[in-house]
DNA sequence: TTGCAACCTTGATTTAGATCAAGTCTGCCC
DNA sequence: GGGCAGACTTGATCTAAATCAAGGTTGCAA
């Protein structure tokens, strides 16, 4: 169900930036290319400074691990490239995507001694590293870096409830019609060039972890895809993309109007 | 589904304590009976005096809306007696109840300029509501109380990816094993002798907002309820509880392990 | 003390989505 | 360019939980 690991967020120090310390560490974060979509948006330029001195860089591939369920929680994640998936798991191996995390999300934060979660990238991911002290550090130098944070976890528990009613309460073509979408804004608020970025969604993630998001399984999935396709309410794109061919007729099914 | 709304927790003056405005105000914190257990720990004497000042204490009888989705974020609130449900709803009126909140318990953050939620009472309630500025102006004055509520959040958090986990992976079975098992633990935490609390549950809600809180129907949940009754894992206990007679079974149902 | 309304329980039947079972497609390594 | 692994699709069948359909309980109000 879960794809094998390959390396693990810690025992990674290749994966850093192997840029020279000094100088280049203190731009990082003044020059990084999502900045006004993050947390990091709260800072003027000597909170900048602050937050690449407390922050390390990592690079890591698809499949790779960054937080373990049941870990000590040592450390809180910025994701600045790419998408990573956060879950849950029971004993027999049954798992729950709770959420992914794109470019200018945040994770990892905890208020128990270890990870109630597990993370890992989806694809190819770059993310800055806070550990704990240094986070905390940072939360009380600059309250509006603290501020920010917590309408940032505010916004997180918004979208976790709405999570909950599409997995309590919505059929299976109502939960992708709603994936779909939220896909197509989180493209939206990411890609670069806004022009290419119309009507596509970037759904770099496999059938499994589709199902494993919305309560599914991937031949439910896969069939209703299919079926959105047959109907022309989507279409494939090249690079994981699906072109939304009917945003409204999505957003009417999605919230449980059902017009096809 | 939803019992009908009888009054609003802002058209509700008469709600309002009517004890003699000054002295009693500033005692109100500093002698409530639950305030270890809420945000409100976070503060020293002068802190509570604050507290109660930027506070007003509400009584509400039983199916009273306290938040209306969609209407303007105006206030926070802080659960001191009984218990709130909060939900989310489809235009076609499929319901999903995100979480109840218990004595200690804080409702109403937002980000946006409306809530994104409901919340109704359950049973009698007693709360502290927080108009927005005054809450902002207490964030603002006093740092540990605003670590303190990104703490908080931070659990809430985690506890939406629990009950992710449980609306889409769980069986009925288990879903309601984990129910009844976090009702104990909420009785643990807000009964004030910890003696008679010994493995009661406490369940003031109707089997509707149960069936709507899990994802089920009230069939689904009554059928289960009645066959761990007859399992003799539970019992019927006065006054809306639930007595708990195999916490071990329960637990190994709820994480799915498919004892009996 | 009776009547009623809200809530809960139990049984019979149906169904959306799961499970079981083949394929097909894609990209990549040799 | 052939073979293979991983990801995806499609069809047939099954089943957990929904839906449909009665009753039973409880507590309050007249």
């Amino acid at each position: 169900m879960t794809s094998s690991p390959q390396t693990s967020a810690f025992a990674h120090p290749g994966g850093a930036a192997h840029a020279p310390k000094a100088d280049m560490d203190v731009m990082r974060c003044l020059v990084c290319d999502i900045r006004n979509r993050s947390l990091c948006n709260s800072m003027d330029e000597e909170g900048l400074a602050a937050l690449a001195h407390s922050s390390r860089q990592l690079l890591l591939p698809p499949g790779t691990t960054i937080v373990e369920e049941g870990e000590p929680a040592l450390a809180f994640f910025n994701v600045t490239r790419g998408t990573v998936k956060l879950f849950k798991s029971l004993p027999d191996g049954r798992r729950q995507i709770t959420g992914f995390a794109d470019a200018g999300q945040f994770l990892g934060l905890s208020t128990a001694q270890t990870y109630s979660f597990g993370a890992e990238t989806v694809d190819n991911v770059r993310l800055c590293r806070f550990l704990r002290p240094q986070l905390e550090t940072l939360l009380s130098d600059y309250p509006t870096f603290e501020r920010r944070l917590l309408a940032a976890v505010t916004d997180k528990l918004a979208e976790a409830q709405e999570q909950m009613l599409l997995l309590g309460r919505k059929t299976a073509r109502e939960k992708v019609a709603t994936f779909l979408l939220d896909r197509m804004k989180a493209f939206h608020q990411t890609a670069n060039r806004r022009q290419e970025a119309e009507n596509l969604a970037s759904v770099p993630m496999t059938r499994v972890d589709i199902a494993d998001y919305l309560g599914l399984t991937i031949e439910t999935v896969s069939r209703t895809i299919s079926a959105f396709r047959r109907s022309l309410l989507i279409a494939s794109a090249e690079n994981h993309r699906i072109r939304i061919l009917s945003v409204a007729t999505l957003l009417n099914i999605a919230s449980g109007q059902k017009a096809d």
